[in-house]
RNA sequence: GCGCCCGUAGCUCAACCGGAUAGAGCAACUGCCUUCUAAGCAGUAGGUUACAGGUUCGAGUCCUGUCGGGCGUACCA
């Protein structure tokens, strides 16, 4: 609709004004619903350029509007010079014929379309159970997926680790040090060591399997390898808890192995980007307007992550994708330009980078924020939220949110099931449609007039009309949520849908009335359930039959 | 100190990226179940969008400064 009417706006324009150079008309859903369907701002737009009344602007426009087509029921100028538009009834039911020819797959979109997406989020180190600190990540990352899926996109949901470093070192020790103690030999725990309970029970597992032969061993390796092992496999059984299921896993240990470290060092030399001071070697950020020059390798020869992390990115553009996205916690937000420009130094393009950032958890427990640390043990892992909460709620509490805002998850509120809890509201309208179509399949005998088209014309209540206007709306949502990566646009969306069918379910009945009016009605409660389901697999949230 | 992010109703947050009278939920108050699920609906109350300037037809949104919170600012990841 909105395509059709900057069309329209178009050729008006073109009429009045042959000479004009075509502005950009942008076409939107006012806030209030006394202002229509639609609105544009073209006039006041064009007032400076015109010098002239922007409401006399609007008003030659509107007079000079093809309106033949009988889409629109009215176009007025209001305001300093809007241009309100108003659908008619008869379009809607068009429209709704269409969505419901749809079925299932009313919502897809063709926004991107053929373009291979590589989304790379969670990442996190395999030292200890994904916190409910990783949960922001990993379900706005998935999300995200999914909702660039339904615009089109082939998306690649890919972890990237590295299980090389002092972290896994550390790690390593901490399990070495509590399998000597299972053995009773009395031995000191190293300062900086994981203190949590996962971590005697891979020692005990390695107790269990080895005896004591390891005693003596002064090798880490074992200690090392049984706990990745371990600790990833319980990450992978939290993330498909959550409903997250990653393409791949990118081990950072080959980037060294194939070589592109080296390669991005080379690079960057032969633009003079880089070079030594005491041992170490520095990257010139300086040159891309940073305060200070960064190490790439310090002077141990160890490189930082950042070194890896170039060239990771670059190994992500090589692999032919169009667009690369990370999904960032606020603590990297420092980082990921130097990774951007470096990038863009070798030569590749940098606007196929999109970086997510997404503002810290506040964890509230008990009424207070609480201070979580992996190391120290003291955290909330997302595994014990969602046995309390369960998946559905859990990615709701991520998702509701802006990713640019604080979020406030408060683990007494996601707990409770009562009505509270805002996820219920979409799970139920949900619910209530198919409990009244169960009813409905049993009064009336629908299936046999199965290629009798509904008469949707009888649905112009109030109820209905909004109803279907919000039904409309869901593909440019999708788009819109593509577009930005927020996907908290989705859930306010299907808000305002369930918000119009509880509504409709106040006002209208089916069970009692005419056939072709049940008939009518229960079509549009049938694709406003496809819709309320669809939005809620994007958000990875289970739509249910009852409740 | 410097850089990035944030500041909107009592609380948690929206506001389609500059549009018209700033909206929801929770909490408070008032109504509505012998009829398809009351986990619902209808209504009342609640605001100088932290503060002060500026830009323009028009600012919660952009610019400058101040205050407050978060995160960075390592040869840690």
């Amino acid at each position: 609709m909105h395509d059709y009417l900057k069309e329209l706006i178009q050729q008006a324009l073109r009429k009045i004004h042959p000479d004009l150079e075509l502005p950009d008309i942008i076409i939107e859903k006012p806030r209030t619903p006394e202002h229509g369907d639609a609105a544009t701002n073209v006039a006041l737009t064009l007032a400076n350029k015109l010098k002239d009344n922007p409401r006399k602007i609007a008003q030659e426009i509107a007079d000079s509007m093809d309106t033949h087509t009988g889409y629109l029921k009215s176009v007025e100028v209001a305001g300093p010079g809007f241009i309100n538009f108003r659908f008619s009834d008869s379009w809607l039911f068009t429209k709704l014929a269409e969505v419901r020819q749809a079925g299932k797959s009313f919502g897809k979109t063709r926004l991107f379309e053929n373009r291979n997406i590589l989304v790379e989020f969670v990442s996190a180190n395999p030292t200890g159970p994904l916190t409910v600190g990783h949960g922001r990540n990993a379900v706005l990352g998935d999300t995200i997926s999914r909702v660039l899926e339904w615009a089109g996109a082939n998306v690649q949901r890919e972890y990237y680790f590295n299980n090389a470093g002092r972290q896994m070192r550390i790690l390593a020790e901490s399990v070495r040090t509590r399998y000597l103690q299972s053995l009773g030999i009395k031995r000191e725990f190293p300062e900086e060591g994981y203190e949590g309970a996962y971590i005697t029970d891979i020692a005990l597992k390695i107790r269990d399997e080895h005896g004591d032969h390891l005693a003596g061993d002064k090798d880490l390796d074992l200690f090392r390898e049984t706990a990745e092992k371990n600790i990833f496999e319980d990450i992978q059984r939290t993330l498909n808890r959550m409903n997250i299921f990653m393409d791949t896993f990118f081990n950072e240990n080959l980037l060294y192995e194939d070589g592109s470290i080296n390669k991005v060092l080379e690079k960057l030399r032969k633009q003079n980007l880089i070079y030594e001071q005491e041992d170490a070697t520095w990257f010139r950020t300086t040159s891309f307007g940073k305060e200070k020059d960064t190490v790439l390798i310090k002077s141990s020869g160890e490189p930082t992550y950042r070194l890896p992390d170039i060239a990771y990115h670059i190994n992500k553009l090589e692999r032919g994708f169009d667009l690369v996205i990370d999904v960032f916690g606020a603590d990297h937000i420092a980082t990921y330009p130097d990774v951007v420009s470096a990038v863009e130094a070798c030569g590749y393009d940098r606007d196929k980078i999109d970086v997510i950032v997404y503002q810290f958890v506040t964890i509230v427990k008990d009424g207070k924020p609480f201070k979580m640390s992996t190391r120290k043990a003291n955290f909330v892992t997302l595994d014990e939220l969602m046995d309390e909460a369960g998946a559905d709620v859990t990615r709701f509490f991520f998702l509701m949110r802006s990713p640019g805002t604080h979020l406030e998850f408060d683990i007494e509120e996601a707990k409770q099931a009562g009505e509270k809890n805002p996820v219920y509201y979409l799970q139920y309208a949900h619910a209530r449609i198919q409990s009244i179509m169960k009813k409905v399949r049993k009064t009336y005998d629908f299936e046999t007039r199965a290629n009798r088209n509904p008469d949707f014309s009888l649905l112009s209540g109030n109820a209905e009309t909004t109803m279907i206007k919000r039904i409309l709306e869901f593909p440019d949502v999708i788009n819109q949520t593509a577009i930005h990566k927020e996907p908290h646009k989705v859930i306010n969306y299907l808000n305002e849908l369930a918000t119009s069918f509880h509504k409709f379910y106040h006002d209208c009945r089916i069970l009692g009335e005419n056939d072709d009016l049940a008939l009518a009605r229960t079509e549009l409660l049938t694709v406003t359930s496809t819709v309320l389901s669809n939005g809620l697999k994007i958000l990875g949230i289970s739509a249910p039959d009852k409740m």
